[in-house]
RNA sequence: CGGGGCGUAGCGCAGUCCGGUAGCGCUCCUGGUUUGGGACCAGGCGGUCGCAGGUUCGAAUCCUGUCACCCCGACCA
C-alpha cells in the first residue's frame, strides 16, 4: 500500500496527514462521497460501540434514562434562544422541499419546485431546541423533576473544513438534557458529568486529562457556564474531548418550561446538557498510537487478544487449534476477548502487522515449535515486547498483562503531558515555545481582550480554568494586571 | 469564505509545457511454489482521463465554465 505509517517522527510538522492514514490504514474509517462526512467502518464502530456501552452503563447508574428526538427542528426554533442563535444558527443543512421528480429534460431528478416547506428544516446541529420545545409539554410540576434525559444520536455541523473522527460534518454523539428545580442541583449535575467523563478518559481511554471551565469566549452558546475536559495529543496540541453545560434558565425562559413548585408558584427550571462525540475516537488514536499504528487500550479494544497459528498444512492447524483451545475457553471465563485467527489465505507476517496496526493489545504465536515446547510467543502491542512463555497459566497472565497495559499506556501519556506542561510568566518566552506545542500553565487576567490579543499573536487559546491544581493569584502574562490563578493555554485540534 | 494544490483503473501515481491508438506500481482474479515478521514466479481482468461547452482532421493534453476533494487560514466538539 502507498500508505507508510514508519516515520512518524521524520513527519513531525505534519501530524495530521499522519493521523488521516492511520485512520485509513487501521481499517477505522474512510472518507464518505458525502461532502465532509466519513464512513465508520465495522472495526472503528466497535471501538465506538465499547465507548457508547461503557458510557450509557455510567450513565444509566447516576439515574439518566435514553430517549430519542427528531433529527429536523423547524427554522423558527432556532431563534427562540437569542446567544444560541448566534453561536448555531449559522453552518446549518437546510431542509427546504419534501418532494422530488423526474427532470423534465429526463436527466436524473430534480426538486420539485412546487414542494417547497412552508418553514424550512434545519438538520439538527444540537438538539437543545427541539428537546426544550418538547419539555414544556413534560414539565409541570416539582414532582416531575429532576428530568434526566440522554440521547444517543447523529448531528450535523456544516464545518468549512474537516479532519476524520475530530471533525466531520456529520458526527455521532450523546447529548444529555437535565432539567432541575433549583440552580444548585442543576450546578451539581453538570459538575458530576464532566467529572463522569473524566472518568472515563482515564479509565478507559488511558487518556489523561484536565478538568476546568471554558473562559467567556470558549463557552457553548447559550451557557452560564461550561465544563470542558481537555487531553493532549503526542504532537502536544490540545484536544477538547468532552464538555458538560450549566445553561441556567436561558432555555426555560426561550421555550417557556414552567414548573409548579412546592409553594404552587410558576417557576422555570434550571437546565444543563453534555455530550461526547465520535471527537473521542480521535482522542484515542493521537494519545496513544505509534509508527507501527493504532494501540487500543485494553478496556476499549474490540479484540484484546488475537491469536496466530503457524502452520504448513491442515494437520499441523488441528493440532494448534486442539492444545490451544482450552487456552480460549479460558480467557472467554476470565471475560477476555480473544480471536484464533486461523485464516490461512495470510501469512503470519502480514497478519502479525495488520493486528499491529489495529492495535490489538497482546498478541500470542504458536507454531510447531511452540507444540513441541508447550510454549507460546506472546507480544505486547504497547512495547512490542516479545516473550516465549510456558502454556500452562497463560491465560492468567495475559488477564493480569492487559492491565498491566492498560496502566501503562496511561503512565505512558501522563508523562508525556507532564513533560510538555509549562509553567510560563513571560510573553516573550510563551510566544518562543508554543511553536513546539505543550500546556502553558500562565496568568491570565481574565479578559476577552487579552485572550484575543493571545489567539491572534500565537493562534493559542485559553483551553480552561483548570478545577484542580495550584489556585494561587498572580499577575497577567501579557498586561501584568491581576490574575486570579493560572489558566492552560494552548494550541488545539 | 480568502490563499495554495489536485482530479487519469479499486488505491498511489506518470503522461499535460510541445495535441497524434491510455501507461506504471500495488490491489484483484487464475495456476504453481510458499507459510516463525507485510511471500515469489507466470498469466490475466480492469479507465467514456471529474463534469459541460469550445478550438481542431484529431484533445487526458489548448481555451472557457463548472463541480469535487486536500492543505494553510477564519469558524467549530
Amino acid at each position: 500500500m502507498a500508505i507508510e505509517l514508519k516515520g512518524l517522527t521524520k513527519r513531525k510538522d505534519n501530524y495530521s496527514q499522519w493521523y488521516n492514514e492511520l485512520v485509513v490504514k487501521a481499517d477505522l474509517a474512510e472518507q464518505s462521497a458525502v461532502r465532509g462526512c466519513m464512513v465508520i467502518k465495522p472495526y472503528g464502530y466497535a471501538i465506538w460501540e465499547k465507548m457508547q456501552q461503557t458510557l450509557d452503563k455510567m450513565f444509566k447508574d447516576t439515574g439518566v434514562q435514553n430517549a430519542y428526538f427528531p433529527l429536523l427542528i423547524p427554522k423558527s426554533f432556532l431563534c427562540r434562544e437569542a446567544e444560541h442563535v448566534e453561536g448555531f444558527a449559522k453552518e446549518c443543512a437546510v431542509v427546504t422541499h419534501y418532494r422530488l421528480k423526474n427532470d423534465p429534460n429526463g436527466k436524473g431528478v430534480v426538486v420539485d419546485p412546487d414542494a417547497r416547506l412552508e418553514e424550512e428544516l434545519i438538520v439538527r446541529p444540537t438538539s437543545e431546541t427541539i428537546i426544550w420545545g418538547t419539555y414544556k409539554n413534560w414539565i409541570h410540576s416539582w414532582r416531575d423533576l429532576p428530568l434526566l434525559i440522554n440521547q444517543w444520536a447523529n448531528v450535523m455541523r456544516w464545518e468549512m473544513r474537516t479532519r476524520m473522527f475530530l471533525r466531520t460534518a456529520e458526527f455521532l454523539w450523546q447529548e444529555g438534557h437535565c432539567a432541575h428545580a433549583t440552580a444548585e442541583e442543576s450546578e451539581a449535575r453538570t459538575v458530576q458529568m464532566i467529572n463522569l467523563y473524566a472518568d472515563f478518559a482515564e479509565k478507559y481511554m488511558a487518556m489523561p486529562v484536565i478538568k476546568g471551565v471554558k473562559s467567556a469566549n470558549e463557552r457553548f452558546a447559550g451557557a452560564l457556564n461550561t465544563y470542558t475536559i481537555e487531553a493532549m495529543m503526542q504532537d502536544g496540541k490540545a484536544l477538547q474531548s468532552g464538555t458538560s453545560h450549566n445553561l441556567g434558565q436561558n432555555f426555560a425562559k426561550a421555550f417557556d418550561v414552567t414548573f409548579a413548585n412546592k409553594e404552587n408558584k410558576p417557576e422555570y427550571v434550571w437546565a444543563n446538557s453534555w455530550g461526547v462525540s465520535t471527537r473521542l475516537m480521535g482522542a484515542l488514536i493521537m494519545t496513544h498510537s505509534d509508527d507501527n499504528g493504532l494501540v487500543l487500550p485494553p478496556h476499549l479494544a474490540p479484540i484484546q487478544v488475537v491469536i496466530i497459528p503457524i502452520f504448513k498444512n491442515a494437520e499441523q492447524l488441528e493440532a494448534i487449534s486442539s492444545a490451544i483451545a482450552p487456552i480460549i475457553e479460558r480467557l472467554k471465563e476470565l471475560g477476555v476477548s480473544v480471536k484464533f485467527d486461523d485464516a490461512d489465505n495470510k501469512r503470519p507476517g502480514f497478519k502479525f502487522a495488520d493486528y499491529e496496526v489495529k492495535g490489538v493489545p497482546v498478541r500470542l504465536a504458536v507454531g510447531a515449535r511452540d507444540l513441541e515446547n508447550g510454549t507460546v510467543e506472546l507480544m505486547r502491542r504497547d512495547t512490542l515486547e516479545k516473550e516465549v512463555l510456558p502454556l500452562k497459566g497463560i491465560a492468567e497472565h495475559i488477564a493480569q498483562l492487559l492491565e498491566d497495559i492498560q496502566q501503562n499506556i496511561f503512565q505512558k501519556a501522563l508523562k508525556l503531558r507532564e513533560e510538555k506542561t509549562y509553567v510560563c510568566d513571560s510573553y516573550d518566552e510563551f510566544k518562543a515555545k508554543i511553536e513546539d506545542g505543550g500546556f502553558f500553565l500562565c496568568h491570565w487576567d481574565g479578559t476577552t481582550e487579552t485572550e484575543e490579543r493571545i489567539k491572534e499573536e500565537t493562534k493559542a487559546t485559553i483551553r480552561c480554568i483548570p478545577l484542580d491544581g495550584d489556585n494561587t493569584p498572580g499577575k497577567c502574562m501579557v498586561t501584568g494586571r491581576p490574575s486570579a490563578r493560572r489558566v492552560i493555554i494552548a494550541r488545539n485540534y
